[in-house]
DNA sequence: TAATTTTTTAATAAAATGTTAACTAATTGT
DNA sequence: ACAATTAGTTAACATTTTATTAAAAAATTA
């Protein structure tokens, strides 16, 4: 069984905690809630919640100032932090991102929204958790500290020949067509087919070339 | 002549609206419109379109939100949904992939990757079709590692004869005429019958001839 | 801002793949 | 058996795709 997550709630309204605490634990999340953003900070450490729900209008403290302070705590900055908003704060919302929030929903909060929103950003987490490191043969790619280490040697790779690499093993052995790459490696820029090429010659550089093979009029794999 | 996808886009803000138009309609797609998510609910049906291009801000409802309620219609669980948001990676990676999101740009847009990203995803489409692995006797074929196992040991093949063997082994036993196989492999170019010969001869020459059998004055078929 | 590193592009070389033509072999119908 | 038709073979050549540079552009760092 999946372990249930615990959730952090922190609003000044005593009924929204209460809606909140209802739905949520009706869905088997553990539920730590407090009224003020001192009390939740105060809180953070005993509960060491996987969420936390903040509202953003808040009397002392707001929101934002929360959030903020959260993600000053080198053990905290990786929560999730989920916004609650009223629709016309738009202004807030914006200014939540730049704090760090994760999402926000919007009151008047619907219960079903809520829920599947809570869920997702929980699933969304653990996935992420799945940039584990990859050992391949002699070769081991650990994204979370961008470390590459070749028949225990350590490599250096700029961020595009890191991420290109990763991305081919994660799926050892599959082929990732060019525009597969593309999509994942260029997010929001266009480049030209030959700059693949370039990072992928950079890379057989360091790494040698028995790993990384091409398959010609498709893409390129990791092979064993 | 390939058939101009169509797009539907949904943003509450006119000028969006006119903007993607404007550069989609260039590339040749096929435009339909609606500024909030109920317009486009109901546009739907009608408008049956390949890719969906949703704001994620808008009021009343937000574009996860029409993107949930869409996947829940059973004729519109696989039309491609694309999400606009002026937001950081993780918010809509977070919120949207998990509401079934396909893939998202991000504002400010840049028509160029605009176009290209929409373009990619349309065609990622049509491709998904055929894949997975395909065992018969001693050959295994593999697309997604453009692999072939012939009695264990690995064979390389060129595009093409890959293609040509994969499409024969989608349907062991039925003969493919001259023409689907044209149709199939060579989905925008003229090529001649002996054109065809030499693939398969090539395919023979890796394989051995027992499995393809020639059916004289209509094609060839993959038998076990 | 300057220096350095990273990323992208452009030009060209190299390699692999694909197609054709000309010829040969096999098959089919009469 | 003998045309007629269809497929197989081969090698030349055309085309496509990738590799390799060097240099420009962009991003990062000092």
């Amino acid at each position: 069984m999946i372990e249930k997550s615990k959730i952090l709630l922190v609003d000044d309204e005593e009924d929204i905690l209460e809606f909140l605490s209802y739905n949520l634990k009706k869905e088997g999340f553990g539920i730590v809630t407090a009224n003020n953003g001192i009390s939740a900070l105060k809180k953070l450490e005993k509960s060491k919640p996987d969420l936390i729900i903040l509202d953003v209008m808040m009397p002392e403290m707001d929101g934002i100032e929360v959030c903020e302070k959260i993600r000053e705590q080198d053990n905290f900055d990786d929560v999730l932090i989920l916004f609650l908003t009223a629709r016309s704060e738009e202004y807030s919302e914006l200014a939540g991102f730049s704090a760090g929030a994760d999402d926000y929903i919007t009151k008047p909060i619907k219960p079903k929204l809520l829920v599947s929103r809570v869920n997702a950003i929980l699933k969304r987490k653990r996935k992420k958790k799945n940039d584990g490191p990859i050992e391949i043969g002699d070769i081991h790619i650990n994204k979370s500290n961008h470390k590459l280490l070749y028949s225990g040697k350590e490599i250096y790779l700029a961020r595009k020949e890191f991420n290109l690499l990763y991305n081919l093993m994660t799926v050892p052995g599959k082929v990732f067509t060019r525009e597969e790459i593309i999509s994942t490696i260029w997010k929001d820029a266009v480049v030209g087919d030959r700059t693949i090429d370039v990072h992928i010659r950079k890379i057989r550089e360091k790494i040698g070339s028995q790993h990384i093979k091409t398959i010609k009029g498709i893409g390129y794999k990791f092979d064993i």
